[in-house]
DNA sequence: TTTTATTATGCAACTATGTGCATAACGTTC
DNA sequence: GAACGTTATGCACATAGTTGCATAATAAAA
């Protein structure tokens, strides 16, 4: 349901077609809930075919058609139903972890480059939480509680990502 | 892969039985990686379609045959390779995030109960945390490097959530 | 002027995971 | 002695996500 919610909350505001959905998701909550266009433009089509989307085909000349979707009341209530409704626990899928469950069988060599990389993906990406946060979050004390949301999970994403680093360099270190 | 990659470690010191494997893996990868009983059973058969594992079994009489996997030499050189190679990124998928996007149309009590339960299931898996550090890891110095492991993934797990509960806390604050 | 990136759509095949159900013996609790 | 939990296995169907490919115009860079 997930992928739907998303797009329902992509949708919420204003109609838009696939491309401007896709452009909005990427900006916004594709750092929370990562899915490619293929995935898109294919839940987009199963919304509209199980009501909770129109889509109105703008025909241009030489170029495929614009498909511009918008919310129906069914996908607005589909939304407030899905924020409604407690989130099942998601299950935890931490395959590097799984790595150390096989310490004896990993070469040392391999574990290395491995938290190495992971640590440098790991610092990549709170560059790219900087930026956001300077782009968007500038001035928190401005913020309406709407716009205050997302910042809260910016932090959050934030404060993880640094105890990751933390943990990577004290393994580093110890091995 | 990584399922497979779980089994082939949990496989990987001495053969067993569907159930047996199922044992060992609640005990300890399941911690890292959830799975149901049905998918084991399925991926065991799908790697032995495979040539990873080979299956003898165990007919009884009156109950069903009880199926002894083991790994072959393929299983073996399977994990090595899973060892070997650098993990690709795994995607980031936070539905309860997707929900601070959509603020405005959150409605404040469904997002104080779900944030409530949230905070009472992290606090339940620090007890769970708790309970197996103190059943396997009471003695960290006495640990050999590969017992040592896993201990790691532990405290990074605690930490993790507590970061978790002291975000959670401090949004339930300010609202 | 050829190549490359961007805009704009999507299908088909595959892999992975989840859900519901089924069977059947044994031991334990009400 | 009936009901429930544990041991022990799995199939079938459904949902979700990945990968590879395809088309085709326009703008920008080489």
């Amino acid at each position: 349901m997930s992928l739907r919610a998303v797009l329902l909350i992509t949708l919420q505001r204003e109609p838009g077609t696939g491309y401007d959905i896709l452009q909005r998701f990427k900006a916004g909550l594709a750092h929370v809930w990562q899915a490619s266009h293929q995935q898109l433009y294919r839940e987009l089509d199963r919304m509209r075919g199980d009501g909770l989307l129109t889509c109105e085909t703008l025909p241009q000349t030489e170029r495929p058609d614009r498909k511009v979707y918008q919310l129906t009341e069914a996908g607005r209530q589909a939304l407030d139903n899905w924020l409604a409704e407690p989130l099942s626990t998601s299950p935890v899928r931490q395959p590097m972890f799984a790595k150390f469950f096989a310490w004896e069988r990993w070469p040392e060599e391999a574990r290395r480059e491995e938290l190495t990389a992971f640590r440098k993906q790991l610092k990549e990406r709170l560059t790219t939480y900087a930026a956001i946060e300077q782009e968007w979050f500038s001035n928190p004390e401005t913020l309406t509680p709407a716009q205050r949301a997302p910042w809260h999970t910016l932090r959050l994403g934030q404060r993880l990502t640094k105890t990751w680093v933390e943990w990577v360099e004290e393994v580093m270190e110890e091995d």
